[in-house]
DNA sequence: GATGCTGCGCAGAAA
DNA sequence: GCGCAGCATC
């Protein structure tokens, strides 16, 4: 293989072979190319069998990405490997050997809709109070404690005595409880349940450690603790691990990505080889020194300077808007004269925003300029009721255990099946334990179901029992069309003459035409693994390079993209950094990080811009510049407005924060997720610590309270007052007394 | 049981 | 300024 073409720490990476090896890959450092080229280089020189590399990525986009690029370098073979993301692998490994732990290989999978739908179920089972605690709200929670490997019993054993907690644990039970019994998974799931076989079944673990001998993980500095014990467990037996990350661009905090993993990595894995990639081949010098100037203010982290040998490249381009809509206006102006004087197109330009709403702003301009653009997110096609119906009705089809979707399609379309009609029908299910599907073959047994609905609930049993027998013989667009038919779907949007009810018509067809072209693609089609994929599908995934229109996308959905022109809109305090960094370091810090992110998507051309009003709940509200700016090297800059960012930022210097403005903490203060049982401890008491967790305190202000953790670093604590809820207070400014 | 209207709460990023 | 949930009405 030619290794030429690598700069000399790439091909240090990509010649490293055995052991743990951690790659710290900057920005457009050349990573994927490494990765590949070491996967080629390992079955090319050292006769490395292909069914025995593993390689993890975070989208579909990035695996099939991987995938052609190494079958580009060693050919078809390369269709032995497993490349996919981390819910993909774990889908797989389940399917062949989730029975042992009770799964059928037909498991279905709950996304986030699913997922609301079935804590919905499970409150009004417990006779919760939806309106005293939002049903999102547990449902974060239940995600937050399966990303740090909180299962329902760990949480019960730690927090059983808080009365606070009692409602939580019940639910989460029953949730994981009711999800068994559907035989569904959520996301969570695929990888706990992973683990789950992997600690119960160590025969199964063994297949698997031994079966994989090279494991590849990209976007290390990503993983949660369910991904990183995964990691661990898979590469015991070899230890051959090489990840690929960057710390710096470690932006998803917030979905349990722990930055410790990617940090900790020598401790993990002792003897680890480290190879930094430094030299940037994407961006000009100074979209490199901007970007480093901002991240420089992060403290703690891995030192990295990224260089280039490309031109220092135009200064950075600084706009100050009146609002939103003159925001807009100013860029889509720039855009146009950028295609017209010089050599860019459409979709040269991305314009990158913290948050989806500022989205709309942008749209309005673009339409009324007739400029051709995608928004990549929103909704989604799969997130189409329409799609979703017909998708609920493949999962019935598969896994007839899938009450929720079952009680999604029951009566869509409308059967005149309602509420009492479906308390009747659950009762008479549990009762028997059976499940919905099949309680409503025996309608006729129900007491107070009969006549009209009885029969239209006994055609739906049959539709579904009929079809499913289907499954298997013919093909899916046929199974489809069948489905169609006896549903109704079609017939009864066809009816409603309405514009929007023909868009959900052509959905649905689209919806055949993708699965048509699902089955002429894989050697074995089924529709299950149909269903896996769609519910696995990110928005990035759905990015298509074809047409020739402005990129419009969250800085989140921007992570390993890039583009010739960034516009980095929006550069206000509280929107970007957002509101919830205001008091809390850490969030500051993976908000900053996310500011590199996006400055070094940038190739050639970077723009910045905020706006000195902005819309808000409808409401008109002055804003002020992102400190961000003011963390930016202004010999970089060049104005582009009335005034400079200078003179704009002297005027608008931050007030400091005062102590009390500190607001409670939104996190669970209960929430220690070191308590899991293979976990690494996350606070660390030092020896003769004045403070532990547990201790009954007093303030001067707050009053009475109850510490619930000690930050080992830093010892700030994190307090529960009584009446004032939680603080995160440093004991060497506070006067903090323990009652003891 | 279906349909249409009102008003509340909201918008942080997602596989 | 919008979407959804809940309620009133047919």
């Amino acid at each position: 293989m030619d290794l030429n073409g690598l700069n000399p720490a790439q091909r240090e990476a990509v010649l490293a072979v055995d052991g743990p090896i951690l790659v710290v890959a900057g920005a457009g450092s050349g990573k994927t190319r490494v990765l590949t080229h070491r996967i080629a280089h390992l079955v090319e020189a050292h006769d490395i069998f292909p069914s025995s590399i593993m390689a993890i990525t975070f989208t579909n986009k990035a695996a099939n990405e991987m995938k052609s690029r190494i079958e580009s370098l060693v050919g078809p073979v390369t269709s032995q490997m497993w490349v996919g993301t981390f819910h993909a692998l774990c889908v797989r490994i389940l399917r062949r050997d989730g029975h042992h732990i009770g799964y059928s290989s037909d498991f279905v999978i709950y996304d986030t809709t699913d997922q609301k739908a079935l804590v919905k179920n499970c409150f009004k089972a417990l006779n919760l109070d939806d309106k005293q605690t939002p049903i999102q709200s547990f449902q974060y929670k239940i995600s937050n404690c399966k990303n740090d490997m909180m299962t329902p019993e760990v949480y019960e054993t730690n927090f059983m005595k808080d009365p606070r907690e009692r409602d939580f644990i019940k639910l989460y039970k029953l949730y994981q409880e009711r999800l068994k019994a559907n035989q569904a998974m959520d996301f969570d799931d695929l990888l706990l349940k992973t683990l789950e076989l992997f600690d119960r079944y160590p025969e199964v673990l063994e297949y698997y450690r031994n079966k994989f001998k090279y494991v590849h993980v990209d976007e290390y500095q990503d993983t949660n603790k369910a991904q990183y014990l995964f990691i661990r467990k898979i590469t015991s037996k070899y230890k051959n691990v090489f990840v690929v990350g960057d710390g710096d661009q470690s932006i998803y905090r917030w979905r349990g990505a722990d930055i410790r993993n990617i940090q900790d990595f020598e401790k993990d894995y002792p003897g680890a080889t480290i190879i930094k990639l430094e030299q940037n081949y994407r961006s000009t010098q100074n979209i490199l020194d901007l970007a480093n100037g901002v991240i420089k203010n992060n403290p703690g982290r891995r030192d990295k300077n990224l260089w280039t040998e490309a031109e220092a490249g135009e200064k950075i381009r600084y706009y100050q808007a009146y609002d939103e809509k003159d925001e807009a206006r100013f860029i889509i102006g720039q855009i146009k004269r950028l295609i017209r004087e010089e050599e860019f197109k459409p979709s040269d330009c991305a314009i990158l925003y913290r948050t989806n709403v500022q989205s709309r702003a942008l749209e309005d301009v673009l339409n009324i300029e007739a400029m051709p653009y995608k928004v990549v997110g929103g909704l989604k096609f799969y997130e189409r009721k329409e799609i979703k119906d017909v998708l609920a009705y493949m999962k019935l089809m598969v896994n007839g255990a899938d009450d929720i979707s079952f009680l999604r399609v029951i009566n869509e379309p409308k059967r005149s099946i309602g509420d009492k009609t479906i308390e009747k029908l659950t009762d008479f299910a549990r009762e028997r334990g059976l499940s919905l599907l099949e309680a409503s073959g025996r309608v006729y047994e129900i007491d107070g179901i009969s006549g009209k609905t009885a029969a239209a609930m006994s055609e739906f049993h049959e539709i579904i029992v009929s079809l499913r027998a289907k499954i298997d013989l013919s093909f899916a667009g046929e199974v489809f069309d069948e489905l169609i038919e006896r549903t109704q779907i079609i017939a009864s949007y066809e009816r409603e003459r309405t514009d929007e009810a023909d868009g959900r018509i052509d959905n649905i067809y689209e919806l055949k035409t993708v699965i048509e072209e699902f089955e002429k693609r894989q050697d074995q089609p089924g529709i299950r693994d149909f269903l896996a994929e769609t519910t696995l599908k990110s928005d990035q995934d759905s990015i298509e390079a074809v047409e020739d229109g402005v990129l419009l996308m969250t800085l989140h959905a921007s992570k390993g993209l890039e583009f010739p022109v960034v516009f980095l809109v929006g550069l206000e305090q509280n929107l970007f950094p957002s509101y919830r960094a205001q008091d809390d370091e850490e969030e500051l810090e993976e908000e900053r990080r996310l500011c590199y992110v996006g400055i070094t998507r940038a190739e050639k051309l970077l723009y910045l811009t905020h706006a000195k009003n902005r819309n808000h709940y409808g409401r008109f509200e002055p804003r002020t510049p992102s400190r961000f700016l003011g963390e930016m090297n202004q010999l970089l800059i060049e104005n582009m407005s009335e005034r400079t960012l200078a003179s704009v930022l002297k005027e608008s210097k931050p007030k400091e924060p005062s102590f009390y403005d500190i607001k409670p903490v939104k996190k669970n203060p209960y929430f220690t997720p070191d308590m899991g049982n293979n976990a690494k401890p996350e606070t660390v008491l030092e020896e003769g610590s004045a403070f532990a967790p547990g201790d009954k305190i007093t303030h001067k202000v707050f009053g009475s309270g109850m510490i619930v953790t000690v930050d080992a670093k830093s010892s700030i604590l994190t307090i529960v007052f009584d009446a004032h809820g939680i603080k995160k207070l440093d004991p060497a400014i506070a006067q903090i007394k323990v009652i003891r």
